[in-house]
DNA sequence: AAGTTGACTATTT
DNA sequence: AAAATAGCCAACT
């Protein structure tokens, strides 16, 4: 494993539950700067059973970003987060005003070193 | 070693 | 408002 993947990985991690958290956002976080391509790469290598709460990675919108290859997850990802007490709207997106994940330093040693 | 690729994002049509 | 364009960064081939 990268160890920029690692990095990711620790970030995501941190997310609490009921909340989301963006591509961008998360390559900030773990130092990648404007990666956020990145961040969908590390999280499209995430096995099942992984400890990595993938499904609280959202894009930019509050939607949910789908891949050819993992086109019928999108629907686990959702049911996931539901159960999680996230709200999609009509349009099936999430109200990033209310569920983005703000970073907390103190509930997230690992960021003091990275940021 | 160099080119391609992608769970992104912001900008421009 | 939806679709195409252009930057971005690291992994993969």
């Amino acid at each position: 494993m990268s160890n920029s993947f690692e990095r990711i990985y620790a970030v995501v991690r941190c997310i609490p539950t009921g909340k989301v958290a963006t591509y961008g956002q998360i390559a900030r976080l773990a130092g990648l700067g404007r990666g956020a391509r990145v961040v969908g790469y590390a999280l499209f290598q995430i096995t099942p059973g992984s400890d990595v709460p993938w499904q609280r990675v959202v894009n930019a919108q509050g939607e949910i970003s789908e891949s050819p290859h993992r086109q019928g997850n999108d629907d686990y990802q959702r049911i996931l987060l539901k159960s999680e007490g996230i709200i999609f709207d009509e349009a099936g997106r999430i109200d990033l005003t209310e569920y983005r994940w703000q970073p907390d330093v103190a509930q997230c040693a690992k960021f003091a070193s990275l940021t």
